[in-house]
RNA sequence: GGCCCGUUGGUGAAGCGGUUUAACACAUAUGCCUUUCACGCAUACAUUCAUGGGUUCAAAUCCCGUACGGGUCACCA
């Protein structure tokens, strides 16, 4: 049997770094064992619909790399992919159910259902429908049909007795049936809920492997029931554990923590991304760290994911993004980078700016941190305390600086050079070397105790600004 | 509260009964290199695997209890 996973987010217009981590599994996984990966958009809830979703997860999963096989945006023979366009389907399915008695009409009200809530709680009892619609009478049922009172479908449990969910990861789980709702399959809507849809979906699509979050263990049981109920044959089942945010809590906006586009925009660059999530709860049997996509699906292994969740770490994620940077190619880094220069640059010269961009290439761990980088480029000469401090910690600095600008002044042709030939000059002429011989200099020219290569930095800074600053 | 799951260093983690004095990587510290600055390189960093007990000649590895952490109990996904 051919092997087919999925990916099924809610079109919220938001991807998570959990979220993305299942996605890469998914599509591991299917490339793998040379199968398909298909898009299923999860919408039945129609509140939580934002534009243009479904089109950012195309472009989000199209920067990572990954090749969807099936979608809403190239559909094949499964679809529709879209949940909402599949409506008449799942209510038939549910339809089929109440026909085979494993599922009956329910038309409690809301008022009805709090009630038995509010007693529940009272008796410090979880609460469970208590499955008096099911007793109906035919004639009562169509009674109220006819009458066209708001109903749900719901699915009947049994009582007593254990299910047994098999997890790849976690497995044999058990599961007491007296804990498990008579779920509803279909909303007075006429929507299907998550958990219903989700199998009617997965069996449809000939899905073969159901990757999804840990927080979905408990529930499986009654997909299992679900589909004992269809006959059908289950999935196999990969339960995965969650990503928790930098302070060990759960990942989440509002705690400021990033998604796959703000880390993208901010300049990470897809494949690190990937890579470094790729690493957080799945290990290799090999040594490495470092994967190429191909590398990776021929190294993946679903067996090897983690049980216990694992803490997000923006400094690793930064050390594969500055690994990934120093790797590029010296034109595709210098497209790159410049999307994230802001300052304005349309008085210098091409050479110029090339020149330095590059002399960061090794430094850089984001795409916006160029900014930083540079700022000393663009700005008036600062000097700190420090700086202020080591200038005056030697007589002969003086003499260093003055030395100096005499061999600035005989430069002709300005470059890194000729700058170095000038820098060795003042070595010979004064006879002071290493630190004292540097920083003077540095400082002189830019405020900075650090920076990039001396002779670099001095070109860059420009000759005319040099002599004004010495 | 019931049920389910987990627990190796600051972090990601390997290990799955004896070549483990717990691999590797990030972070951190120190040193080296580069006549400066970065990059890079080297070294250090868990006497111990949440905890108590048990099994065994031998346990991070198997079993039980406890603690802690998380998840789940919706006409939300």
């Amino acid at each position: 049997m051919k092997v087919r996973t999925r990916f099924a987010p809610s079109p919220t217009g938001f991807m998570h770094l959990g979220n993305l981590r299942t996605a890469i599994f998914e599509y591991l996984l299917a490339r793998k064992y040379d199968g398909d990966f298909i898009l299923r958009i999860e919408d039945t809830d129609k509140s939580r619909q934002v534009d243009g979703a479904i089109e950012f997860i195309y472009k989000t999963l199209e920067l990572c790399g990954f090749k969807i096989d099936e979608g809403p945006m190239n559909e094949k023979e499964y679809g529709p992919y879209i949940q909402s366009e599949r409506k008449e389907i799942y209510k038939k399915y549910a339809l089929d159910l109440v026909e085979k008695g494993k599922a009956y009409y329910c038309f409690c009200t809301e008022e009805e259902l709090e009630e038995m809530r509010n007693k529940a709680n009272m008796r410090k009892r979880p609460f469970l429908y208590d499955g008096r619609c099911s007793k109906l009478s035919k004639e009562k049922i169509q009674e109220n049909l006819d009458k066209g009172i708001p109903y749900v479908i719901r699915q009947k449990m049994p009582k007593t007795g254990v299910t047994i969910v098999e997890d790849e990861i976690y497995g044999k789980i058990k599961i007491d049936n007296s804990i498990l709702d008579d779920q509803i399959l279909l909303k007075s809507d006429g929507y299907p809920t998550y958990n219903f849809a989700n199998v009617i979906d997965d069996h449809l699509m000939a899905i073969t492997h159901v990757i999804r979050g840990k927080e979905y263990l408990d529930q499986t049981a009654k997909y299992n029931l679900l589909y004992d109920a269809f006959a059908w044959e289950k999935p196999k089942y990969i339960h995965v554990a969650m990503v928790l945010g930098e302070d060990g809590t759960k990942l989440s906006k509002r705690n400021g923590d990033a998604s796959f586009m703000d880390l993208y925009d901010a300049g990470y660059l897809p494949e690190a991304i990937v890579n470094y999530l790729v690493l957080l709860g799945w290990s290799p049997e090999v040594n490495q760290e470092i994967f190429t996509m191909p590398e990776l699906i021929a190294n993946f292994n679903e067996k090897r994911i983690s049980k216990s969740s694992s803490q997000y770490d923006l400094k690793k994620l930064q050390w594969f993004n500055h690994h990934y940077i120093s790797k590029m190619e010296k034109d595709t880094y210098l497209n790159w980078v410049k999307k994230y220069l802001e300052y304005d640059v349309s008085d210098k010269t091409e050479k110029w700016v090339n020149h330095l961009l590059l002399i960061y290439q090794n430094t850089l761990n984001y795409g916006q941190e160029i900014n930083d980088l540079v700022a000393n480029f663009f700005k008036e000469i600062e000097v700190d305390q420090e700086a202020q401090e080591f200038m005056e910690s030697d007589a002969i600095i003086k003499d260093v600086i003055k030395a100096f600008k005499e061999e600035v002044l005989k430069i002709e042709d300005w470059c890194p050079e000729n700058i170095s030939k000038a820098i060795n000059n003042v070595k010979e002429n004064v006879g002071v070397k290493g630190k004292l011989l540097y920083m003077p200099i540095r400082i002189q020219a830019s405020g900075l105790m650090h920076g990039p290569e001396l002779a670099d930095t001095l070109y860059l800074i420009g000759k005319e600004k040099i002599l004004a600053r010495f």
